[in-house]
RNA sequence: GCGCCCGUAGCUCAGGGGAUAGAGCAACGGACUUCUAAUCCGUAGGUCGUAGGUUCGAAUCCUACCGGGCGUGCCA
């Protein structure tokens, strides 16, 4: 399809005199596919050439000869619609998809240059709800995609180990904790000893006093304080770790926040060197008012530093190790402003590099009486999100396909890949309502249902072994072939399966748009259609039963549908299993 | 108060200068002796928050207002 853009675009630009560029930021998409593929507005044109769009229209349709691609031209009113050779389309596309097989959609865009991703950062002291899960599988996804597209991508997990709450886990824990409890089941446990906190601290505001100070012997190195914060620290990564393993998510590394303690000080003197940070009310503050943002603190009065001078600090330690070309923060949009002033303080540092760094915002998840709050312990696990769907796509399996083996290792992915692709699919700034009837659904725009149509062609491959031989081991995978030796492509006439090859056709343009814009939703909704396109073939015209090569050419079709799924998925980070 | 984000079908959301505003869910009606019905086909459902403006053309850009959310110096 990228190769048609061009095409059209090289035409227009010897027949009209514009930029090619000029043309192809202009070409656009039309609403129906008896419309063609590509079309050309001539309200611009119209103006320079001082004649009316249709005139124009209908000459320049009348000078344009097919092409590799093109195959005709129609002006249709102040339009020209441009219409792809779908056969040749299909010639290119199938034995480039079954060769590159677990590698189509691999490309080197990014030629090696290092993109840093940081995400997820579950704060260490509270346990994994689902407000985590946003960051956690919007970057996994970016993650992948930019993997996919040539870059060295490190993924960090920026923990959220330090800070005021493990002042206040120490209080609580010292007052009303018991060891036993806590390596029972720790993650729990220290919810509970927060939520007990603030419970408390309602009643006795001194307790919250109490809290800073425990944090700020902690800072200081305090032997016991510094014991029992690598108690929880400990205790919680393991359960999250084994969360991460369980949704097939690494990270290259988990420094927190913690990591960057001893480093702090350095930062603080860089700042003041360059005279970013002044004195105020025993604070030491960074003016940002000149440029438009309110100041922002970077030392409490009582010695202790703050979250953002931490970031500075991390920010900086990064770009030391890895020489980033890009850093993305996958955090939710209400730390919009600190992220712009984080930004600005490494630009005041005259560090080149603060231009690269870049906020990922995404909106939050809310129940429909109010936000989610851990303090006030209303949170819902994550752990029970996936515990919950992986038993209703277990449900499914005994009843629509009792035979199945594996039933739970499907049912993990399915109930997975539910949950996860259930976020990715809307757009990451819109706020979401959580809503357990919809997480738990598994029909229309969801994974199961593209997983559903990837195991449904997995089916037909299997038991069409014999036919595809030519072109496929027994496993499905493709099979090294010269390109004369493949089915005839132009068999592929009906209208379904035109709009599936022109829908498989954007494959590329869809993986490339979702890192361009860090947009996860735009795969996932490309995806959704693919696995449309292709059911609507499925209902209409039969695989097994076609005749000699029109029935090996559909195999070719659908294999090719398979990988494309299979790997898409992948990108999302759900898996595609061959049965469900 | 000020700043940022969001407002599209009953619900959840695509589309973010161009042709008749699209999906899914829910509702209703059809399709399983035929490649797994987690599917497919059809019907119904819309002053694109409101009012102005820019433009040949606005759901899309600008301004104001309304509604909701988030943030706004000792949390992260």
């Amino acid at each position: 399809m990228l190769q048609f853009r061009k095409e059209i675009s090289a035409l227009l630009a010897a027949l009209t005199g514009m930029e090619t560029q000029e043309i192809e930021s202009s070409l656009e998409v039309p609403p129906a596919p008896e419309m063609g593929q590509y079309a050309f507005p001539c309200f611009l044109l119209s103006r320079r050439l001082k004649k009316p769009p249709p005139a124009i229209a209908e000459e320049l349709a009348s000078k344009i000869e097919p092409g590799e691609y093109l195959e005709r031209a129609e002006n249709k009113g102040p339009y020209l619609n441009f219409f792809v050779r779908v056969p040749q389309l299909a010639r290119r596309l199938l034995p480039e998809v079954i060769t590159a097989d677990e590698n189509y959609g691999r490309l080197n865009r990014g030629e090696g240059k290092t993109v840093l991703v940081d995400f997820s950062a579950p704060n260490i002291a509270k346990p994994f709800g689902v407000g985590h899960l946003r960051s956690t599988v919007i970057g996994n996804a970016l993650y992948r995609i930019y993997k996919a597209l040539g870059y060295r991508v490190v993924g960090i997990n920026h923990l959220g180990d330090w800070g005021t709450q493990f002042g206040k886990l120490i209080v609580a824990f010292r007052r009303w904790g018991e060891q036993a409890e806590l390596e029972k089941d720790p993650v729990h446990y220290l919810y509970h000893l927060y939520v007990h906190f603030h419970q408390e601290a309602e009643k006795d505001p001194s307790l919250e006093e109490e809290a800073r100070t425990q944090f700020r012997n902690l800072e200081k190195g305090d032997r016991d304080a510094l014991e029992l914060w690598k108690g929880f620290r400990s205790l919680s990564l393991e359960e999250f770790q084994r969360l991460y393993r369980f949704m097939g998510i690494e990270f290259d590394s988990y420094h927190g926040e913690s990591f960057y303690n001893d480093r702090i000080e350095e930062t603080i003197k860089l700042l003041q060197e360059k005279g970013l940070a002044t004195e105020s009310q025993g604070a030491l503050v960074a003016d940002l008012e000149p440029y438009g943002l309110p100041s922002c603190l970077l030392r409490k009065s009582d010695g202790a530093a703050l979250y953002i001078t931490r970031d500075l600090t991390a920010a900086i330690y990064r770009f030391e190790t890895y020489g980033f070309a890009k850093l993305f923060y996958v955090v939710g949009a209400e730390q919009t402003l600190h992220f712009k002033q984080l930004f600005k303080i490494l630009e005041l540092l005259g560090l080149p590099w603060a231009g690269d760094c870049f906020h990922v915002p995404f909106g939050l998840i809310y129940f429909k009486d109010g936000r989610m709050s851990t303090r006030e312990g209303k949170v819902i696990f994550l752990e029970e999100v996936l515990t919950r769907a992986r038993e209703l796509a277990f449900e499914i399996i005994k009843e629509k396909n009792p035979s199945l083996a594996h039933k739970e290792e499907v049912a993990r992915k399915v109930g997975l890949g539910a949950v996860i692709f259930g976020d990715l699919i809307n757009d990451r700034i819109k706020d979401v309502e959580f809503d357990w009837e919809k997480v738990l659904d598994f029909s229309g725009e969801t994974a199961p249902y593209i997983q559903y149509s990837h195991a449904r062609i997995c089916s037909i491959l299997r038991r069409g072994e014999e036919s595809s031989q030519a072109f496929l081991r027994p496993d499905g995978t493709a099979n090294a072939v010269a390109p004369e030796e493949l089915p005839d492509t132009g068999l592929l006439s009906s209208l379904e399966e035109q709009e599936l090859l022109i829908t498989m056709a954007r494959f590329q343009e869809a993986v490339i748009r979702s890192a361009e814009e860090l947009r996860p939703s735009v795969l996932a909704r490309y995806l959704v259609e693919l696995a449309r396109d292709f059911n609507k073939f499925y209902h209409n015209r039969p695989v097994l039963t076609a005749e000699g090569e029109l029935k090996e050419a559909r195999l070719l079709l659908i294999s090719s549908v398979r990988i494309m799924l299979r790997n898409g998925l992948e990108l999302l980070g759900v898996e595609a299993p061959e049965e469900m």
